[in-house]
DNA sequence: CGTCTGATTGAGGCTACTCAAACGCGGTGG
DNA sequence: CCACCGCGTTTGAGTAGCCTCAATCAGACG
């Protein structure tokens, strides 16, 4: 374990802290934040990160990759609950619920920061802005879910995929995943329908149809935006504004 | 105002607290929630409590009755995100995040204790306790959520509405709104229609099919639980474990 | 008694689903 | 080097669940 500390991140110089997308830190709460990692954690594509109604003591921030969220029905039938990009909280409502209700599987090889979960009691205690910043996550997470339920309570399968496109577009280039309105989609089409509460089938039928349409194009595993004002107009989709977020 | 407050609830009397569903509270964080709540607001069914976009110095706790969150599309087609029952807290978002993606109106004429959302801040350096509480609401809230996109997503018209009556009674019974496998519905179809994903009349189908089925019966604004297993079963739904949840 | 809101029912149509087959492509092994 | 996978994508054909439009009904209220 030593060794593998050897070749961790460290807090101070974390690499999503170079990005100016979060907020600065006072520096006892890097430190802090540098005894609460106790580890790191590689998992590759395909791989369970975090098991619903499996109690693991970790908690994790995603520092690398792509990983996905997800709950089933008992026939199988799969529900993508949001899409996890660096900087995003895994697992906090096992920390704080003391139960998970969905899976976390890895879409690219991740690497993820481990922490202790019994000890998010002692960030409260000692370390009120992180504590705030876990909070700030969770209300985040909650409003984005709230979009994707307006999505695929009310949008058509067209708008469903225009949305989640620029959803997906923009949170990549908020964490530098993004270049020229292009990412890397290291998800299938099957994921995508899951998401979007519409078949396989009917999902690649709208894919076509907005490439067809020149809305945006996907070659080889990379999505680009072709035209974003249409793209938003078939959406009702308005980008947020951009604010400095937390980071843990 | 002096005067309203002789009307006020205490929150050493709060009738929540007697209901046996909230953690204990230690003294100190109970005199401090006592001086944190600035009042108490009556709000009559059909009005709003916060409106989207606009930002209110409070945030609040459902004390009495019911409340909706919701969302809408430019064209006006509307999401319901979630029904609010006593002790949810309102307007966190507002809080944290300092924007609000959502609306939230009364059902039924409600009550609810009013903070002032900048002292929210106090609440984390100050009362750790209190803070996680916060946060374990918001989890929680969250992964209300997830169940209802998991049904919107992929449950049929049917499944849908057996989850749906199912969580409310379930809801419902926890703060006493519920007896005898009935409680009272203070919502039309429409609304079940926005938070199901599905029209109104294709919502007022499935009601009758489900209700000539006997699997429950809707009389007179009240609902009534007629075959569980049965919902169950349509809605491949589980029962959550009651926790003792905290309160603010 | 007229009006309003919400519930209900009918008829017809379209979106998205199911079933099924074929295609493309990278990987593997003979 | 080529045949043979296996996975993901694509396309076709027929169907059904849910939608739209529209009218009627029931109850509350002034």
């Amino acid at each position: 374990m030593t060794d593998s500390m050897n070749f961790q991140t460290k807090c101070h110089a974390c690499p999503l802290r170079q990005k100016n997308v979060f907020r600065p830190f006072e520096d006892k709460e890097l430190d802090f934040v540098t005894k609460f990692k106790t580890g790191e954690l590689q998992v590759e594509a395909g791989s369970t990160i975090i098991l619903e109604d499996n109690k693991t003591p970790h908690i994790y921030t995603l520092l690398k990759g792509w990983a996905f969220r997800h709950t089933s029905l008992a026939d199988g039938r799969r529900q993508v609950l949001n899409f996890a990009l660096p900087g995003d909280l895994l697992g906090l409502q096992l920390a704080v619920l003391n139960e998970m209700q969905h899976t976390v599987t890895a879409l690219t090889d991740t690497t993820l920061c481990v922490f202790q979960k019994d000890k998010v009691w002692s960030v409260f205690k000692d370390y009120p802005g992180l504590a705030f910043s876990m909070t700030w996550m969770a209300s985040r997470e909650e409003q984005l879910i709230d979009g994707h339920l307006l999505s695929v309570g009310h949008r058509n399968a067209q708008e469903r995929l225009a949305y989640l496109l620029l959803h997906l577009h923009d949170r990549a280039e908020i964490v530098g995943y993004a270049q020229n309105q292009s990412f890397d989609a290291p998800f299938t089409q099957a994921h995508l329908s899951d998401a979007l509460g519409i078949t396989p089938v009917h999902t690649n039928r709208t894919i076509r149809t907005l490439q067809s349409e020149n809305y945006f194009s996907w070659k080889q595993n990379r999505i680009r935006i072709l035209d974003r004002e249409g793209l938003e107009d078939l959406a009702a989709y308005e980008r947020d504004v951009k604010t400095l977020r937390p980071l843990i």
